[in-house]
Parts: C-alpha cells; structure tokens; sequence
RNA sequence: GGCGCUAUCGUCUAGGGGACUAGGACGGGGCCCUCUCAAGGCCCAAACACGGGUUCGAAUCCCGUUAGCGCUACCA
C-alpha cells in the first residue's frame, strides 16, 4: 500500500491539488458528508485536481459493509465520482503502526502505561476541582531502564504525542488564521494498547501517505487539526491546506439527527429528488457564487466554484427549499434527461412496463413534459400520472362532493359533454375547446362548470393538468371510456 | 469548566468603509393570469445580536459582552 501511494505521488504533479472525502462508515451516507464531499470534488473538478475516496473503517466494532456500500450508492448516485481505488483506512495498519513507531524512535512520543480507569479517576477528581483534565505526563517523565522494565513486563501501554511547546497555528482556507496554544492541546494518545491507532495518526499516515494537499472537512474537525498539525511535522511531512466548512444543522439549529426526518442521501433519492437537485441545494448550504445566482446545473457550479465564497456559518436544511429546488430542476432538465428518472419508478408503481413506455415514447414524453410543471418530485409525476395509464381511476369524495354534487344534473352535462366529444372530428387542443365552449354557451352555462366535472370524469380528481391538453394526451377512446364509467356510477 | 469557531429577514444568502431607503431566493400574505392545480408575473410583511471604539463616514475594521455550535476518549 505504501509504495503504491509512494509511486502514485510520484508521478502526480506536485502542482496538481489532491482532495479526498474520508466518511467512516458506521452509518448511511448523511447530507452533512454529501456536502463535504460535494465540495472537495467541485474543488478538484474544478482545478484539475484529484478526488479520492477513503473509508475510514478502523472502528471494526462500528464498521459495517452495509454502510459502505450505502456510501458507494449515495455518492454514485450524487454523480460525485472518485478518483484511483478506494482506500480502506484498516488495510494500512502497518504503516500505522510503522509511523507511531518511528514516533516513539525519534523522542516525539513516548510510552503511556496509565490505565484507563486511573484516567479516568484523574479525569474525575479534576472535574471536582472544576479543573480542565490534562494528562501530568508522569508516564514522560519515567527512567529509560523503568519504562523497559514494564514493557518487558508485559505492561500494556499506549503511545502518547508528545506536544511542544508554543503554538499551533495555520491558516485555514475559510476562516483564515487559527491559532491554538499548545499547552491547551493534551498529549493525545496515538496508539491504543492494543497496537492499533487512533484517529487523528490514522488520518495524518494517510493523507501523507496518499498525498493529500488540501484536507476539506466539516468545522468539528477545527480542534483535531492543532494536534495532527503536530503529528505532520514531528513525521516530517509537508502540511496540507486545511479548509473547515461550516456544519449543517436542522430546523431547530441543533446538528442535523434522525429527528429531524430524512437525513440520508438515500432518503432522498427515494423521494424521487434529482442528483443535480440535491447538489444545487447542498452547493448552497455554505457556499455562494455571489451575486443573485441560485439555480445552476452540475457544471454551472464547477465552473463557479471558488473558495472565496465558502460560508464560516453552520447553515440549517430547510427542506422546503429543497423540494422547490428540486421542482426547478424538473422543469428545467430536458425529457431525454427526466425520462430514465421517471420510468423506473412508473415501472416500479405497476402504471405501465418498460415496453409499452418504449413503443409509445412520443406520448410518454408529453405526458411527463405535461405533469412536471406541477411536480416537485418524480413520485408527485408519478401519482400524476395514474389516470393516464390505469384503467380504473378512484374518484375522489372530495372531488365528487364538490362537482358532481347533483348527481342528476351532473349526468346530463357529461352526457352532453360526451355528445359534443363524439362529434369531434380533429382531437386537439383547439377543436377541443370550441366545441365544449359551444356547449356551454349553448346551455348556457360558465364554461367552467362543463370542465370541473369532465375533470372528475377523467381523473377522479379536483386537480389536473388543463382539460384540453389532457384530453389530447389520454386521446378520444380513453376519454370516452372515463365519460361513461362516469355516466354509470352517477345513474346508480 | 477549558479551548476553539460563529453571528445580516423564520431559513439559505448578497454585501469587502460612502453605490444601503440593506438586494435576491425559499417559506408566509395579497393581487394578476385562469377550466382546477401548478408554473409564471406583480406587490407586501420580514434582518445587520448588543455595547464600546477606529473613521468625516461602519452591516463592512478592532475590542468586549451575549448567544449558538463544536471539541475536550485507549470514538471517528
């Protein structure tokens, strides 16, 4: 693994920027994690970097393949592709290992044989004296021959960072200068007593090792960044940019949970968002191109993306916004892109198979151009579009109540309505419109209440496209048919 | 508690010392369009957290306060 990254760094230009998103995957992948990895791709995208993927799975306890690969889908889905192979945290032990070693050789870390539970006393009795705990270093301050005596003992031990003196600073690509006193960072435990490593030698082994030149990451990190700042140079290694995003946070300005409904990436694909959608929101969640600019398309934000415009603000998801995104990506999307969106879940909701779609794709695509000016979602086309496909529709009571009130007055006017439709000669829009005009002029009626109860007829609903283009779109026969099944159910 | 980060309409944000009567968008309200619902158009309500400086002048720079958030593990 090492002499494959060795090798890979190598033969990269030094010039070209190396990003990577680092989920671990003890969970789905959250829209808090699509950002930060949102980001880091637009900002390889757009300077001709490298975005690599890692997945931190060194908490085997935690750890599942299932969340791995819910990592995959969300970020496959997202259309946020990844650089070389996949790196797996857990597979560079060794070098982990290696690393805190050579930490331990040239006096930058040394032996910690504290227990937990005397830690923990510690931690406690400092806490009763209202003190912030600090490790005392009395484990530093053992004699050579001491600390050999209990290692060949059998001791169990940890290796602890050792911090210097003065302070940890750098300058951050959002905020600017961050500045941390050393004496307020801990000497951090780098190797557990079971030999493996702890998070932050785990990421700075690998970033160093994978050659990552900016480490874009979600602002909790703000405060691992003095110590793994430490571990860079006490390894010798050149510092990355470190660039710290704001959070996301929910309705309530708490950090976005499960309470606060759908936070997977998944969730919303099943809703039926738009991947370009969800990127356009989550662009926005922290980021602005300045200006007026909300609406782009994936390419729009590369080529917009710039780190001038990176928010220090947690931002809270509202997702209302999201779905009114997402309905502006509707319309906004041509048909042959919609199409392969919608149709799984046409097929999927038993409306039609993927045949029949195929050999009526004309119709099939005015139909779609028809409903999504409605739509916020595919599942809101797709509830749209029942009465186009199904034989039976449901008649809504509300509906019903409200247009065919008079069941005697309502059947006479379909049935006039259906005379005048019969005699149609050209099914189209303006053909349409003449003739049931023409009828209610003739009866003397708004023209409207001939099509309140035609559009229960059709659709069972209050709610549809208007009734010309919905005629045309369902044709003379279906439209007929839907007239009589009226006619029928209001003679009962 | 300690340390750190942050602070413009309810929300996302524009704003880089005078262009600010603080702009846009979501959401809310109203009107128009209209066969319903959307979409679209027009209009309205709605914010610079507070207090000190610096400056002729501060949303913008500095300090403090307050509040929110994060971290403070042999988690990541």
């Amino acid at each position: 693994m090492w002499t494959r990254f060795a090798l890979l760094h190598n033969m990269t230009d030094s010039t070209k920027p190396r990003l990577r998103f680092a989920p671990s995957p003890t969970g789905y992948l959250h829209v808090g994690g699509a950002r930060t990895a949102l980001f880091n791709w637009l900002y390889a995208r757009k300077f001709g970097g490298e975005f690599l993927l890692r997945i931190e799975d060194t908490d085997k306890a935690r750890s599942t393949d299932e969340s791995t690969r819910a990592i995959f889908e969300g970020l496959e889905w997202l259309g946020l592709d990844w650089d070389d192979d996949v790196v797996y945290q857990g597979a560079n032990l060794a070098r982990h290992q290696a690393d805190a070693r050579r930490l331990l050789e040239t006096g930058a870390a040394y032996r910690c044989f504290c227990t937990p539970a005397e830690l923990e006393e510690r931690r406690r009795e400092a806490d009763a004296r209202k003190e912030a705990f600090r490790y005392d270093r009395r484990c530093d301050r053992l004699t050579p021959e001491e600390v050999e005596r209990r290692v060949a003992a059998g001791m169990p031990y940890v290796v602890r960072f050792r911090v210097p003196e003065g302070v940890t600073d750098w300058n951050d690509l959002v905020h600017e200068r961050i500045a941390f006193p050393n004496k307020d960072i801990d000497d951090f435990v780098i190797l557990r007593s079971d030999g493996t490593p702890i998070y932050n030698l785990a990421v700075v082994s690998d970033d160093i090792a994978m050659g990552i030149t900016i480490v874009m990451r979600g602002d909790d990190h703000i405060s691992n960044t003095p110590k793994q700042i430490r571990l860079y140079r006490a390894l010798g290694a050149p510092l990355p940019t470190f660039a710290h995003l704001p959070m996301i946070h929910g309705l309530d300005g708490k950090k976005l949970s499960k309470r606060h409904g759908a936070t997977a990436v998944g969730d919303y694909q099943h809703y039926g968002l738009l991947p370009g959608a969800m990127l356009n929101f989550l662009a926005l969640l922290g980021w602005s191109p300045g200006g007026d600019r909300e609406i782009m398309t994936i390419p729009e934000m590369i080529e917009l993306f710039n780190v001038d415009g990176l928010q220090k603000k947690a931002a809270i998801f509202d997702p209302k916004k999201l779905e009114w995104m997402n309905g502006q990506h509707l319309s906004m999307i041509s048909l042959e892109e919609l199409e392969p969106r919608v149709t799984p879940k046409i097929i999927e909701a038993r409306l039609a198979t993927e045949e029949e779609l195929v050999e009526r794709r004309d119709w099939y695509l005015r139909l779609l151009d028809l409903l999504r000016v409605r739509s916020r979602t595919l599942d809101d086309i797709v509830n749209q579009a029942r009465p186009y496909f199904l034989d039976d529709i449901e008649y809504d009571p509300l509906a019903v109540a409200k247009n065919w009130k008079d069941p005697g007055e309502a059947s006479s006017l379909l049935g006039d309505t259906r005379g005048a439709l019969a005699k149609v000669e050209v099914w189209d829009a303006p053909t349409l419109e003449t003739s049931l005009r023409t009828l209610a002029e003739k009866r003397g009626i708004a023209a409207g209440k001939i099509f309140q109860p035609l559009r229960v007829a059709l659709t069972g609903l209050t709610v549809s496209p208007g009734i010309f283009e919905m005629l045309v779109q369902m044709g003379p026969s279906l439209s007929l048919k839907r007239i009589d099944k009226a006619l029928q159910k209001l003679d009962l």
